[in-house]
DNA sequence: CAAATAAAAGTGAGCGCTCACTCATTTATT
DNA sequence: AATAAATGAGTGAGCGCTCACTTTTATTTG
């Protein structure tokens, strides 16, 4: 049994993303991660093979995660604005629950969002395939269902931004259903499904 | 006249910018920005102290500037619908001028942003300050106005995210109106300005 | 005006330092 | 005893930055 090595492997993983969230990625040195994690520097050259391939595995198997979750949750219910609630509320209990993870993915994405195979099930994918669905089953009016898809995207990621830079008080939990509600407007629903739902 | 320090320094700010927002603030080199300005490495700091201060002067410069602009413009419009409209579509036409620029500002902006001084006149304060004037008037539904912030600025940065990584085609510009329809109605605008202005 | 002088701008080899990575050795597990 | 895991001093490539020197531009002088 490999226990010891399993432990220590999450004892890296957990100090290198507290230190990527909290110094990026270049300014967190394998040295620091180790002190961090209590083991000697050569310690971790045993479970990855180089700094990018620890930046690469953290960021991939956390992005593939949300994705994999977020389809889960998604896929119980019927229409977009129920999947939009689920979503939106599933992320934003996430990010209160590990904010360095999100300044994390949020910090990486632009260096590590190109390696992403085209196969690989992502967040933006599941959120896509939702809309794009709505928009044929004419839930939402007829747009461009990648433009929606950011918009989206920007309701919510902005806000959790704003949160990690401390103009915002709330919980993200707390504010999932408004952040809903707008994305819902922005959306631009058809007259046909129940509406007022809002708080 | 110092013409040709002019000339010179316009020349390592342009090529700063491209290879920052094309590789990285860490991975473009000092030496990668002077071959890229075609002159010698220790010309930048006849310009610049350090590496660090040209990543500053960068970015607050044109930080300053686009707050300074979208300010302007702003205030020749008396309410919020109408200074959104002139000023997404002012960062719109800015980005496709120059989508270097805003990969550099989105880039930075973790690095750079806890530097700027409280009383710095910036994008996210001018926005800010409209949005609250307009809660205020009853213009729009009572609500956080940082909140209300935040999500304007995801609505407008994710698709420009988005458009630098290929997912969307059409031009920022083109997307204006749609971006600016998608902030008012997430908004929650109370019924009494005049509505119908969509495209 | 040209020649002489001063000042500014440009150059690039080299320096010091940081940091990712290695490996001979020690410690723990089976 | 054998294997796996952990250690940390050592290594060298890469990088920001310096500085003695050259070239260009501006100013002064006869």
């Amino acid at each position: 049994m490999a226990r010891r090595a399993e432990i220590t492997q999450e004892r890296i993983d957990r100090a290198a993303l507290g230190l990527f969230a909290g110094k990026g990625i270049e300014r967190a040195t394998i040295n620091d991660i180790a002190a961090a994690a209590k083991i000697a520097e050569g310690t971790i050259y045993r479970h990855y093979a180089s700094k990018d391939e620890l930046v690469w595995r953290l960021f991939s198997a956390n992005y593939r995660d949300l994705a994999e979750r977020l389809d889960g949750l998604q896929s119980r219910v019927g229409d977009l604005r129920g999947k939009l609630a689920v979503m939106v509320e599933a992320f934003c209990r996430l990010f209160d629950q590990d904010p360095d993870m999100f300044s994390f993915l949020l910090l990486v994405q632009h260096g590590q969002l190109p390696r992403v195979a085209p196969e690989m099930k992502t967040p933006v994918k599941v959120v896509a395939t939702a809309i794009e669905r709505a928009i044929q089953r004419g839930e939402i009016a007829k747009q461009d269902p990648e433009l929606a898809t950011a918009m989206v995207f920007g309701l919510v990621l902005q806000p959790a931004v704003f949160k990690v830079y401390g103009r915002i008080g709330r919980s993200m939990t707390e504010l999932a259903p408004e952040l809903t509600e707008a994305c819902w407007r922005a959306l631009r629903p058809l007259e046909s499904a129940a509406d007022g739902e809002g708080a």
